[in-house]
DNA sequence: TTTCTAACA
DNA sequence: TGTTAGAA
């Protein structure tokens, strides 16, 4: 199918979907006019990719994991936890890190706020 | 009309 | 991510 179509039938636009090909996330032929050509697959492919991208997931890592999905990309196959439990922790470390931001800038506005009004 | 690339917002 | 220019 082309970009178009695949776009209607996943609701992701033909921007995006150039764009994970750009990050090897899709991989479609191109017909002799230099036009993308995407497989049954396509849609599934894009479902899975989507899942991984909402749980926060950079596009270098997806890359490395797709492979390893299966179904429409809540289940991955175990060899690759590890990979994804390092990601999980780097986001807590993000967290932790907000959370102390969070403290000192509420800090700043508490006292300047006690001192102005 | 649709798609392509590349670059800018 | 969206938008846009010029070409196919």
């Amino acid at each position: 199918m082309k970009i178009g179509e695949l776009s209607a039938a996943t609701g992701v636009s033909v921007r995006l979907l150039r764009y994970y090909e750009e990050q090897e996330l899709l991989t479609p032929v191109r017909t002799p006019g230099g036009h993308r050509s995407y497989g049954p697959e396509a849609p599934l492919a894009v479902r899975r990719i989507r899942a991984l991208l909402d749980a926060g997931l950079p596009t270098r890592v997806i890359r490395e994991v797709l492979p390893c999905v299966e179904g429409d990309g809540l289940f991955v196959h175990p060899c690759v936890s590890d990979r994804l439990r390092e990601q999980l922790r780097g986001m807590e470390e993000r967290i932790a890190e907000l959370e102390e931001n969070r403290a000192g800038l509420a800090a700043i506005l508490a006292v300047t706020e006690a001192a102005v009004g």
